[in-house]
DNA sequence: TGAATTTGTAATCGAATGTTTACATAGTTG
DNA sequence: CAACTATGTAAACATTCGATTACAAATTCA
């Protein structure tokens, strides 16, 4: 019946910015704004709940430090992919497993939130809409744009959010070809 | 500095409990099943807090007996629209006009919940992507019919859920034509 | 070394949560 | 009318929440 006894944190205030906001990142995305528990970030980094407070000031400024930033969708992506279905497949797929968490999902599952949901419709806009809108262009480019969206986050919603199972892991490159094919015929 | 006074409820239990329900099919609706407050249910009802418990047991059987029997699909749905896209452009736009809320918002909203999220997928299964299943038949019956659930949840999640201003209210019927076309190229 | 600053801990705050309890009274039945 | 049941009310329950406080001790710096 021990084990509980818990060493002091060693002093390295970077270190433990750093393990709140990785913390963070897996919370968010695990249960959304407002149930993820400040607590349950603190234990997962092993950090004192205070700190939390004193290096972010609250947890909706780490919300703004975590999910916000990794929401956009950048020039150089879109520029670099061959198409624009390549641009938002490597946003949606690979991009998550490169910067270790999900922030479409941990939008999706905050969006209904008092407190940072027009913060996420607000970012939707400038960081992801608006940049694919641009690189599309005219005419109805806004519209366009969304419509491409909607496809892809009827993906994550259907697979990731409500775990539906008609799609598992192996299946996933050949469900990846269906929707971009999909996706082309509503830009086409 | 009055108006408070409230006289007591006409004891009605058949009434008490309809409006029991009206209410929490809104606020379900409005804030997801975790963030829907008992005491704004009741508030919004017009009746007393303990009365949620007594009829319904608790919030979750009062989740039970409002949002998860309004999310089906039935056989005669699907066999009465004229195709599959225009059943569930029914379904998901039609529908919610008649019943007074939506629930597959209320859906979306209270996927990540761990008290009601199993629940919501079990449902969105059995009362929804199996019956198109069924209706739609062989090959890849289960697949084809997410794919178009996918579309049109895309389109919940972006406008509803999001509130993206791409498609105000006044657009919405063009977008349907445009949403119903890419669904039936993804069938077809 | 000794004072000042940074970093971490433990305890606590007030508010909000879903639910339950004890009670009052309207309505029904004998 | 008296007893009984059904319905509604007010208050409180224990828990959880985000945030803050007071304090301890490691580290830095003069």
């Amino acid at each position: 019946m021990s084990g509980e006894i818990e060493k002091p944190r060693k002093r390295n205030a970077e270190a433990t910015r750093a393990a709140i906001l990785e913390a963070a990142k897996l919370v968010f995305t695990d249960k959304g704004f407002d149930q993820a528990g400040t607590r349950e970030i603190a234990e997962r980094a092993g950090v004192n709940i205070a700190l939390i407070s004193r290096y972010f000031g609250s947890k909706e400024g780490l919300f703004k430090e975590t999910v916000i930033p990794a929401l956009s969708v950048t020039q150089d992506q879109l520029d670099g992919a061959e198409s624009l279905a390549g641009a938002l497949t490597d946003m949606l797929m690979t991009k998550p497993a490169e910067i270790g968490f999900d922030p479409i999902i941990a939008m999706l599952r905050s969006a209904s939130s008092e407190t940072v949901g027009p913060l996420l419709q607000e970012t939707l806009d400038k960081q992801i809409i608006q940049p694919i809108a641009r690189h599309l262009g005219a005419p109805d480019a806004r519209e366009r744009a969304s419509i491409a969206l909607m496809i892809f986050y009827g993906y994550d919603v259907l697979v990731r959010m409500m775990r539906l199972k008609a799609y598992d892991d192996p299946d996933r490159h050949a469900l990846q070809g269906r929707l971009r094919a999909v996706f082309e015929a509503a830009l086409g």
